[in-house]
DNA sequence: ACAAAAATAGAACGAAAGTTCTATTATTTT
DNA sequence: AAAATAATAGAACTTTCGTTCTATTTTTGT
């Protein structure tokens, strides 16, 4: 009963663990230096002893597809590199917490946010015109210059030199920029004026 | 006449411009590889055909803040590296801590809100329990699992099983979860719980 | 509990790394 | 145009690279 013809080689789950912690690390370090560090220096990094022990998780990386190989044999984070687990909250009953569940999709926090790079803009939220649209101060708003807006987006204007983030309105013909916030007017720009872009998304620090 | 005590090593004009050619060409590959490449590999890319001219324009590229070394002296991409070309250098727009650079390389929103990979997680919101702390359902939370809390924090507990988003309270000696919302009550947990982790980061999006 | 498989340690290896030096070429300054 | 300065080529050198091998430890499957 030879059932394994051609059997893959096959991770253990804990090995997958361990090998993700171990990548979490290396991200560190490539996030402090903008490039990944020589097998010796990873070696020292992630608390392994030998080189041939990190040579080997190298290459489970690259087949996993977070780590690729460059022309001169560096190595290089691979597209899943950025990507983190996303933990559910979707936690139906009697399925274990957090702990243990198991890892989720990966999503590429930028990805998830930003489209295109090219047409995107970050701006950071002054002032509080916009809390009713759970959107504070200090945030950071996600903005994209080449989408087409319409009526009950919330845009970055661009009035006298002055930017401003608002939910653009129509009135009759007119189109107008409302603050959600009752404290404020709507703005019905006399001037030189331009929308800028229009919210996709929206970043927020604790600390 | 000496005019020149102290003269710094001075660039001439030509020369920097064959450097940022130079410079170019590295952005290029490294768009490519997301790595810098050895001296040998530089030369070849860059035309150059020895090393110790590549190592000459290294040291002129460290010094004028393009490139940096590693701890184990790989040459990596600094600030003004990714400076170029764009036309949208409204990017930043008062954003600090994101360079240019992050946004093409897709780690912004990586950068600004993770701190610690391997302690980070992502959950998202269920209900509408903190809607008066603006984080609305289906926004993202980020999670810091080993950051120390006290009150008023907000943080994801686990509750026999479930997890949920709440604000930290004290009610004389025993700790208590807040929700946001002055239609839900102040939780006080009497089983099994613990805090999974504090709230550093929030990330929400609009298409 | 045992056998099988996978991960790690450790040493050895040739190849390639970055550095440094001198000689040559190109550029700038006078 | 000549002198001075900077950039590049080329070779030599030590260190470190990534790879490979075997031995050992850890983990997995039965």
């Amino acid at each position: 009963m030879r059932t394994n013809v051609l059997k893959e080689r096959q991770l253990s789950a804990t090995t997958m663990k361990k090998d993700l912690k171990y990548l979490s690390k290396l991200q560190d370090y490539y996030r402090d230096h903008r490039a990944l560090p020589s097998y010796a220096t990873m070696a020292d990094v992630l608390g392994l002893a030998s080189k041939s022990a990190v040579h080997a998780l190298v290459k489970r990386l690259v087949d996993a597809g977070f780590l690729s190989i460059t022309p001169d044999r560096r190595v290089a984070p691979d597209e899943k590199f950025f990507e983190r687990t996303m933990t559910q909250s979707v936690v139906r009953a009697g399925v274990p917490g957090i702990a243990d569940s198991d890892l989720q999709d990966g999503i590429a926090v930028d990805r998830y946010l930003i489209n295109n790079a090219a047409t995107t803009i970050l701006v950071r939220v002054k002032g509080d015109s916009m809390v009713d649209a759970a959107i504070l101060e200090g945030d950071v708003v996600v903005i994209d210059t080449a989408l087409p807006y319409k009526q009950g987006d919330i845009v970055i204007a661009e009035i006298e030199g002055e930017v401003t983030l608002k939910t653009l309105i129509k009135e009759g013909s007119d189109w107008a920029l409302r603050p959600e916030n009752a404290n404020y007017e709507v703005i019905r720009p006399e001037g030189e004026w331009r929308i800028v872009g229009v919210l996709v998304g929206l970043m927020r620090k604790y600390r």
